[in-house]
DNA sequence: GACTGAATGTTATAACATATCAAGTGCTAA
DNA sequence: TTAGCACTTGATATGTTATAACATTCAGTC
């Protein structure tokens, strides 16, 4: 389950970066950036990768902080309406969002056999539902796009 | 959690066809259609919509079947691998296949309010994920799209 | 009849998620 | 300055979704 991308880049750097962007979106947004969602992204953004809910909560443990599941349930909440995380719903997991400040629709590529998740961005991603939508009068309000895959690792193995 | 696009039809004359064309398909297929199977189908078809494993077993259960949750995951896990059935990620929900026999990649309309699902057909849909996956050496098997709607009722009632 | 492989029965538990209510915190307006 | 409000956090309990593991049954076939 690791992410794709990421490979050749300066981890800290990125980590900080994201951070920083977040803590001036939250400003500009009157949202408040309390520690444990700073934290919860700042584990988010390290592990770079897809984690489940109770890996959060395990790692907000060892920090002394409270370990209850709403605890992780409520950063992660936050943090995915506020566009800083998104759900890979195919995973029952989350992960940090790799363009944050640029508004996009999410894709994902998912590694059906190690879990390994790509996010693809906006640009490579086109969806036609609309005629779909309106001939039965539905307003899209937000589009999960996620891709069931094998990745080149789990390519050679198989 | 109603399903979209059905308000007109045949219902018994629609479930008892569908059926006919699964018998058939396992058939030719060498796949067995046994009891729990088909009447996981019949039961998914007559509700016609997203319905939860457990909502299924309590079905099977009040017939008079086994009630232990395998028995729902493995009927399901068989009608979604045949082709007879979606797993719609968002809803952690199962719903029969409106298109049966022809081969599709599904994508789901579903209202955030109140679970109505509507199934669009593959032409209506278009998606560009090859250029991200050919990027980073994925292999695409399968594409979820699920588009978070309000239907018109709910839009209504807004 | 005995073997084989698939399907089913059964128990237990893992994994994911939320309801509820109490307590703390920071802001602001009388 | 303190009363009230909105929001966040703490804590307990429980609800919901899914699978592991192993026993048993059954249909086909040698």
């Amino acid at each position: 389950m690791n992410a794709i991308g990421f490979e050749h880049h300066d981890h800290a750097t990125c980590i900080a970066s994201t951070l920083r962007l977040a803590e001036d979106n939250c400003a500009q947004r009157g949202l408040k950036f309390t520690p444990v969602r700073r934290r919860s992204l700042e584990i988010l953004l390290r592990e770079h990768r897809a984690m489940g809910a109770y890996d959060l909560l395990a790692v907000l443990a060892d920090d002394g902080h409270s370990a209850q599941p709403p605890v992780a349930y409520r950063a992660l909440d936050f943090l995915v309406t506020a566009g800083f995380a998104h759900k890979i719903e195919r995973l029952n997991a989350y992960i940090a969002c790799c363009h944050l400040g640029s508004d996009h629709t999410p894709a994902f590529l998912i590694c059906r056999n190690c879990r390994a998740v790509g996010e693809a961005n906006a640009s490579q991603v086109e969806i036609r539902l609309d005629a779909a939508a309106q001939a039965v009068g539905f307003v899209i309000e937000r589009t999960v796009v996620e891709a069931e895959c094998l990745c080149p690792n789990c390519q050679d193995a198989a």
